[in-house]
RNA sequence: GUGAGCGUGGCCUAGUGGUUAAGGCGCCAGGUUGUGGCCCUGGAGAUCGGGGGUUCGAAUCCCCUCGCUCACCCCA
């Protein structure tokens, strides 16, 4: 390869068949769990008006400004390829009144989302999420309803000891008082912050410090105050009953002050769900309640709650847990073929069958017979079907059952019968 | 944006200065006349990411560059 070959952009993926074994079963299974509990299906553009995602994430902070994919198209608009779901599934909700809808609106989407970051272990540049939003329903039980979708979908495909990560961050009554005492818990000991980001970060997002991962600032997190032991009354209230919530569907938990969402519109919940052997990129799940997010946008308040579910780290820890996904065996059918006119015949034989609804391949052409039954091998087939002269002038043809080693020369019009799936 | 590690045929790997870069997997063919999966034999396929340098001589040493990976930053 001496022209250097082209190669997928960095921090993308192709999607090899092989690899499709996994995400056919996770996007069957995901579907499927959705629709249980109720959720219609809503696909979102790959690209927006990059104002939106201005408008609901924030200009000032790096993701906007540098990590989206944004670009002038040709008419001059600034659009940017999609970086998360809710915000466009919040203006599709506003843009279509679907307020006229019956509340609340469960919805779930799933696709490919796009970030510009340095890739590393489980960090893409185009990613998959599933995802689901609930709109219109403040209540907690919607919060555990939506987590208990993702804890559930997890378990479905094979994913077992998770955890369930879980926080408050209160709302705009009660979050401006808690980052004031966070803030001057810091300043206090000052003296002891010896981190530079960390000294940063008091000044520009002062949740993340508690997210902080140098061993330095590891003592002044498990001092600090956490935001769940902040709330106003009705906060706690929302929280409490979530918690009840959560025990009485059997979902365990675990209260992590350290997580956080810096954006404004978000309120009360913040969840995520960690596979037990917890890499850095490694969150399976991230959601949480977005109450303000409607306003933002410039629509009339409506609650809401979601998450993200990052289709490849799933996959990625449905395969260090087990192996390959049994495919299910279903015919297929190699038709083998020895000389010009059967080859001919092979071919009308295969448009046949496949539109009889068997999946058939015809042999690759100029090859042995004994090659032609190998590749029916290493394509997995279930029966070659051969035709030479022989069949041909007697209107038959050989069926072997590669499984079984058994073959049998049939007449031609009952091989459908014969391989098609059983009427029912 | 910062830092570290790595880069040999499609895939995995051996080879750390010296004749035509070795092996496994995979691929193709053959093992007698129309028959697979195992096995056997053979074949195609890399100039060692790219460029420059050191040397009589480099995949093996040095520099640059590109790419990959991991971590930091960020995490919607």
């Amino acid at each position: 390869m001496s022209p250097p070959l082209f190669q997928a952009p960095r921090g993308t993926a192709d999607i090899l068949p092989a690899q499709h074994r996994y995400w056919g079963h996770f996007q069957a299974m995901a579907e499927k769990m959705a629709v249980r509990f109720g959720y219609e299906r809503l696909d979102t553009p790959i690209f927006e008006d990059a104002r939106l995602f201005v408008r609901s994430i924030g200009e000032v902070t790096d993701i906007v400004e540098k990590e989206t994919y944004t670009f002038e198209d040709r008419g001059g608009d600034l659009v940017t390829l999609r970086p998360e779901g809710t915000a466009p599934v919040c203006r599709a909700y506003l843009q279509h009144g679907m307020h006229n809808l019956p509340q609340p609106l469960r919805l779930f989407y799933i696709g490919p989302f796009f970030r510009y970051d340095r890739p590393q272990a489980g960090r893409y540049r185009q990613l998959h999420q599933f995802g689901i939003e609930a709109i219109g329903e403040a209540e907690e039980s919607m919060d555990a309803e939506v987590i208990e979708l993702a804890w559930l979908l997890l378990e479905a495909v094979g994913i077992s000891e998770i955890t369930l990560l879980l926080n408050s961050i209160g709302d705009p009554q009660c979050r401006p008082g808690y980052i004031d005492r966070l803030r001057s818990y810091y300043r206090s000991r000052s003296d002891e912050l010896v981190h530079g980001d960390c000294r940063r970060r008091l000044e520009t997002n002062p949740l993340r410090l508690l997210d902080c991962k140098n061993a330095a600032c590891q003592p002044l997190i498990a001092e600090a105050p956490g935001s769940v032991d902040n709330l106003c009354d009705a906060c706690n209230e929302h929280w409490q009953g979530l918690l009840r919530h959560l025990s009485a569907l059997g979902l365990p938990y675990q209260i992590e002050k350290r997580l956080v969402r810096g954006l404004d519109y978000y309120t009360r919940t913040v969840f995520e769900i960690v596979p037990p052997a917890a890499g850095q990129q490694s969150t399976l799940v991230a959601g949480g309640r977005y109450d303000g997010l409607m306003e933002v946008l410039g629509g009339s308040p409506a609650p809401g709650i979601g998450f993200g579910m990052g289709i490849e780290r799933v996959l990625t820890s449905i395969k260090d847990r087990q192996g390959p996904v049994a495919r299910e065996p279903r015919t297929k059918v190699l038709v083998a073929h020895t000389g010009e006119e059967p080859k001919a015949a092979a071919l009308a034989l295969c448009s046949e069958l496949r539109r009889g609804g068997v999946a058939a391949v015809p042999a690759p052409s100029g090859r042995s017979l004994k090659s032609q039954l190998r590749y029916a091998s290493a394509i997995e087939a279930s029966h070659a079907v051969i035709i030479g002269e022989d069949e041909l002038s007697k209107h038959t043809v050989t069926l072997r059952d590669l499984a079984k080693s058994e073959q049998q020369e049939v007449s031609r019009n009952v091989l459908l019968t014969m391989l098609g799936p059983t009427p029912t």
